[in-house]
DNA sequence: AATTGTTTTGTATGCGCTTACATGTATTAA
DNA sequence: TTAATACATGTAAGCGCATACAAAACAATT
């Protein structure tokens, strides 16, 4: 009995070796013995063991190039011999640097920032900074809560998700001179350092293309607009485009919902029962997007025979649904990266361009067809 | 037209009210006005503006209750009055406390932590404190370079995930006394605080549940066991309970992957094409179960007629397949809140349960089924 | 009113580090 | 060789706060 249809194309995977390792194992080659009721060794300790003063240890640790390599050499033997570790509250306090970057992402579920955030702290890890991370829950006034409490952290610098914010968060951090960075959006026109695509543009092109394939009726599954430029810019996106090609959507064919999956499901169940359903599905977002799909598979309509649906970000699942779907693809872990590295360039000192703007990617695939 | 089949159950979702809202919308009320180059209010400056000492600033902000009601008030007043907020080096460096706890999980992906670490950070903000989260990419060098980093950025408490670990982590954190819990599993012999659930245990209901169906030819889908304490208890769990069934698996019955869903996919692909196939694929994960469910779906292999397929976790998605998914729900938030509050408690001088064991529940769904 | 005990407030030190400035040493040019 | 210069290191002053201890104010008791 062979149940395979089709030969493999790849093999990404490993066989086991297992029973070889057991909980506990030792990894370590190094076991400090070191009185835990003593103290833990300071510069100073460390500068008499090397026979220096404190700024020399300072300085082998903050510019080592400024101290000769014998000495340096004889710090940093001291250093290890006493396993010193600076205090970073006193290193912060003495340099007015934290070290710390703060980020407020409204949420941590359906993998929506994943990408981005996971990319925004390795890059800030690879210039030794560390990361500060809040959520907001899409509430702009917890937003503002986190801000002021990150600042009160002392971080050095600030990551926000979208456009639109309180402008006090503006203010407050403009007053204490704190760099800051807004992602997942970008608008040319957009008074605050940005890094991220144009959402209402970027969502114009799938109603554009899914009416070049001759659909007339469509709807549409989108977030929560209020207090979420990217959900709003992407349903308004979505509906001017529509407008140009002389299609304006009934009240009923447009459906705001948070971004879970069963929201997605119970919209698109409504959508389905309309009057006059759509043969397009248009969802801001592609967990909105799954949940369509799979509340059409689950009843029984067909993708994309019966109905084309479309969602937007491209997360890691969408590719692989039976029909895949088709979505705007965007380069998250590259909007990470870059955000980290502007404040990182702020903090240096540099002026790195205010504003960036990413590249997009409709990822046509096998949700959209042409309608019967 | 009716698509349409089943009425719906519930409507979670809002109608729209859009082009409401415009980028730049004001939400605030109270706008700062302050010289950006004048220095930051110090307690000195508050001391002076409500004539009491600094000694007496630092009790209203810590020990309110210490200070007589007309004083703190005065002084509350003065603190507002000059936007005073306090400098968390200045303040972490004199008392010893920075407030902030550190985390390191294997990744941001996949939304596997997501519900978990979450929860955490929810809890831990509402004590007051900040997370700093760090991931380790599986890697358990990398782990303990992340432990490193958190423990000179002077964090109170550490976060981790799974029992395994480089022992140098613990030499570092009970060396500088730094409370630290273990989450995402749990064991009644650890010697650590943990909070989570049995893994091994918990695989076990699996196999147990699919024999008694009456499986008899099964695979395991598993995440990478080496230095993964998590993947390796289940999947030893899985072949323990399938031997206490007088079954033992093939070692090509047995493929280890990476949490990702094409890993899955291929896995499931390289399952079904073995010259005797399973009846049964079990995974250690949803975003592997998904892989292999979907990867039915695109051969066109029924599930669960044609093959059963588990999983574990019960991530969000995995409930609305078609066929849903069977699988293991473990109380992330539970668990977060739960670790988070050890932590808490610990940092206040108590000494909570250092084991805490979660309930799991095996979540029998459309995708398991008794074989033909 | 005097005494004792209790609560509230002030004084002053130091947490561990960075850094401006002073001092000392090596290098170069004249 | 000497003076001028660059470089390396030391000295010492805070950074802004918490807190031990001292002092003062207040309350309770006699």
């Amino acid at each position: 009995m062979k149940l395979y249809k089709q030969a493999p194309k790849r093999n990404l995977c490993k066989r086991i070796h297992f029973y070889r390792c057991t909980i506990g194992h030792d990894v370590s080659k190094e076991i400090i013995t070191l009185n835990p009721s003593s103290k833990l060794a300071t510069q100073g300790d460390v500068a008499k063991a090397a026979g220096v003063s404190t700024a020399t240890v300072s300085r082998v640790i903050n510019q080592p190039n400024s101290v000769r390599a014998g000495v340096r050499q004889r710090v940093q033997a001291a250093i290890e011999e006493l396993h010193y570790v600076a205090d970073a509250a006193a290193r912060a306090l003495a340099s007015k640097r934290s070290r710390c970057i703060g980020a407020v992402i409204p949420t941590l579920a359906n993998a929506i920032f994943a990408d981005g955030i996971e990319a925004f702290e390795s890059s800030l890890n690879h210039a030794s900074f560390s990361l500060m991370l809040t959520t907001s829950g899409y509430d702009s006034q917890h937003e503002l809560t986190q801000v002021r409490t990150l600042i009160e952290r002392g971080v050095d610098a600030v990551m926000l998700v979208g456009l639109n914010h309180d402008p006090l968060i503006y203010t407050l951090l403009q007053q204490r001179n704190i760099p800051y960075v807004l992602t997942w959006a970008y608008s040319s026109d957009c008074p605050h350092p940005c890094v991220g695509f144009n959402n209402y543009d970027a969502a114009k092109l799938i109603p554009l293309e899914l009416t070049s394939l001759g659909h007339q009726k469509f709807a549409i599954i989108s977030g929560i607009s209020q207090g979420n430029d990217r959900a709003f810019d992407r349903l308004k996106g979505m509906c001017d485009a529509l407008a140009t090609q002389g299609i304006s959507l009934p009240q009923d064919a447009i459906i705001e919902c948070n971004y879970e999956i069963e929201a997605g499901r119970a919209a698109c169940r409504a959508l389905l029962q309309l009057p006059s359903p759509p043969t397009a599905i248009m969802c801001s977002n592609d967990v909105l997007a799954a949940g369509a799909l799979l509340e059409c598979q689950a009843c029984g309509v067909e993708v994309p025979s019966q109905v084309s649906i479309a969602g937007f970000d491209d997360l890691a699942l969408s590719a692989n649904f039976t029909p895949s779907l088709t979505t705007m693809h965007i380069p998250f872990k590259l909007m990470g990266q870059r955000a980290a590295q502007y404040l990182i360039d702020r903090l240096a000192g540099a002026t790195p361009e205010p504003q960036q703007e990413l590249n997009v990617e409709l990822r046509l695939r096998q949700s959209t067809a042409a309608p019967k």
